[in-house]
DNA sequence: TGCTATGTACACCGATCTGTGTCCTGAAGG
DNA sequence: CCTTCAGGACACAGATCGGTGTACATAGCA
């Protein structure tokens, strides 16, 4: 009783509108883009009311950055936390995640605003990115390892956008720059880390 | 002569409509993105009448695709075109270009529809453009030159897509790469050019 | 001089956008 | 039981969107 009073983000009560609301967000932003999805198309495919999202959410620019904070806030942990690669088998595993558009790059490039929030929010996931890539290059015995991190981050950010513009995907042509850089940055072929 | 000059700066009237909405279109585009620049807006801009926009163009969709057009037909001539460069110092200098944004990325990100004239187009500019490099490469005498013209297409696209997100310059990430690529992919036995 | 193409001014259309106001329903918890 | 409250239904506001209709002005050319 006490409890249920509106936190910062009172989410105590409800039967999941908000859950089918950033669902449907995944789903139309991903499909049509988020300028070109509107309101009430949104809560049309979330089976929500307008109302009801407008008491979830300030407006629209605070669902964005929310539905950017639910994509991926552990920053992949399904390659950079499996135990059973070596670190440098993880930075090039990072390279086989396939996906339409990096969110990320969609909201800083349809948002002209640098200040909005989903803009700061990119950036940060970008720089967190790089840092997890940085920090297993450090793993794998990298020379250099804050270069081969945001090397690689550049990498993949490229095949993103280059795969939309060609409507190809071109994640195999960044897998194999990075297998290069990688071999280059690590001095002998020997691993450093006795994980097998 | 006449005590028409109600423009809303003092630009000059008369013939020249279309290069003043195409440059018009340049500023605002780059600047604002495409779907927050309005029609209103850009006839403002371009001190012109709503109605001779739209006798010049069918809409704003062929505003758009003409835009691209008009940006680079000629794909980096200041850069491909070099007869003081060597074929290897050209690929190189294609990595000293700075540009806010791709605008080519940019359209294929704002526009959700594949068949839009625009993004076509832009997958054609984008093609044409690796085929340069890919040429420039075969001229340097790479051993897989469609390769290492994919691969710096995909670094260029990535340092725009990257610099757009981080609000930061990341060229020179891409240079560096660029430099590592094309010294594994040209077999000079006797190059003493170093590498940066 | 007069004809024509080009451009301007301005009102206006229907559609769509984000966001609110208002009232109603249904279920959980005491 | 009754209270509470998340959510739904629906109309509507205000702005902006792309695009048009109409009448008029000007430049270039014959």
């Amino acid at each position: 009783m006490t409890d249920l009073e509106k936190g910062p983000q009172g989410v105590r009560r409800g039967r999941g509108a908000r859950e089918r609301i950033l669902s449907a967000s995944q789903q139309l932003f991903r499909d049509q883009g988020i300028n070109s999805t509107g309101i009430d198309q949104l809560c049309a495919v979330a089976g929500v009311s307008k109302r009801t999202l407008y008491q979830h959410f300030a407006g629209k620019d605070d669902l964005i950055a929310e539905h950017l904070r639910r994509f991926d806030p552990d920053v992949l942990p399904e390659v950079f936390d499996r135990t059973d690669l070596t670190p440098r088998q993880r930075l090039l595993a990072a390279f086989d995640v396939h996906s339409p558009l990096c969110p990320f790059i969609a909201a800083a490039v349809e948002i002209p605003d640098p200040k909005h929030p989903a803009r700061i929010y990119a950036r940060d996931y970008k720089n967190a990115f790089a840092a997890r890539l940085t920090e297993t290059a450090r793993e794998a015995g990298a020379i250099n390892p804050e270069n081969l991190g945001e090397q690689l981050a550049l990498l993949l950010d490229g095949a993103s956008a280059r795969s939309r513009v060609l409507d190809t995907e071109t994640l195999n042509t960044a897998a194999a720059i990075a297998a290069i850089l990688v071999d280059n940055a690590i001095p002998t072929a020997a691993q450093p880390t006795p994980a097998r």
